[in-house]
DNA sequence: TTGGAATGTCAACAAGGCTGACTTAAAATC
DNA sequence: GATTTTAAGTCAGCCTTGTTGACATTCCAA
């Protein structure tokens, strides 16, 4: 508070940040985003799993059906990145790989029992802590924050972040 | 708006939040942290360094003379891991490292001239994308989008987040 | 029927995490 | 003054998750 931004009569409506404001919120970003993997990643390690694999199952998810080709411009990495932990999924039965019947090249990807069971126990336990922290900042907090992250995704990205769902929420 | 969520009468103030509401901003995390970093990926790529280095050359200009002990607390990996990337680092002239003069087992970080050029590099290609995106949010939603993160971190890495700037912001 | 797209797979490699063991130097404590 | 603890560094080896490149299969579509 000992600058431009908070000088009465401009306030914070011009958006006179400085650099300082700035430089905290990406440090904001960086300590939350440990929180926000922090839960998740402790219910993968016992299951051996990583985070790669809890992005799969929450996007098969989020998409029943979808297909890999589909995934793999959703997580933005190379097919055979996916394909190491889409086998592992596979293989132990938490997903299940049907291939389509109009295409047959397509692998259509669903979460079986046990894999819906892993994907609600992480988000879950993601939810928890975002809920807590939507309680903690209030009402008029929630919109700002969702504003300000998707204005910082790349075009490409937000495109997909918002086809995702399609008025889910 | 299909949900209790805007009811009229008990409105957002109770947070009556569907699952669907915080799923996504559970995904908008994800898609904002990746345009959160491709802007100082695209930077260290050509320089051959990583993300690794990148949260070292930034927590050094930060806090200019600060121990590895203390770095090691905040970035939150193991001193091997830090050690070589800021082995990285001094030999090849970003950093200097100063034996301490009252403890002298102890080594004082500092960016050299070079550094400090990479790291204004690097923060200007990110400071650009958060302030574009405060600025598309528009005045309100940055309050909110900090106050959710800071929330949302774990209570140890909230501490030094705010000690960091101590009024920094 | 042939070209290209979708998928899968093998091999090899790199970054950046991790553990464990050990050294050195210096400070702190007894 | 001797001993223990602390800060830092190092070596070796491992894992996950990303990367390239090459190649096989299948099958849609021109």
């Amino acid at each position: 508070m000992t600058n431009g931004a908070s000088t009465p009569g401009m306030g914070e409506t011009l958006l006179f940040l400085t650099d300082e404001q700035v430089r905290k919120g990406i440090e904001a970003m960086f300590f939350a985003y440990r929180g926000f993997t922090a839960d998740p990643d402790r219910i993968l390690e016992k299951l051996d799993y990583g985070r790669a694999h809890h992005r799969a199952v929450h996007f098969i998810h989020r998409s029943p059906g979808t297909t890999v080709s589909n995934l793999l411009s959703i997580l933005g990495v190379t097919k055979q990145s996916l394909n190491r932990v889409l086998r592992a999924l596979v293989d132990e039965g938490l997903v299940e790989a049907r291939v389509g019947h109009r295409d047959k090249r397509e692998r259509h990807l669903y979460l079986t029992a046990a894999g819906a069971e892993l994907e609600r126990s992480l988000s879950d336990a993601q939810r928890t802590r975002m809920r807590a922290a939507y309680r903690a900042a209030g009402p008029g907090a929630v919109q700002g924050f969702r504003q300000v992250l998707e204005a910082m995704m790349d075009p490409e990205l937000r495109k997909q972040y918002q086809t995702l769902t399609e008025g889910g929420a």
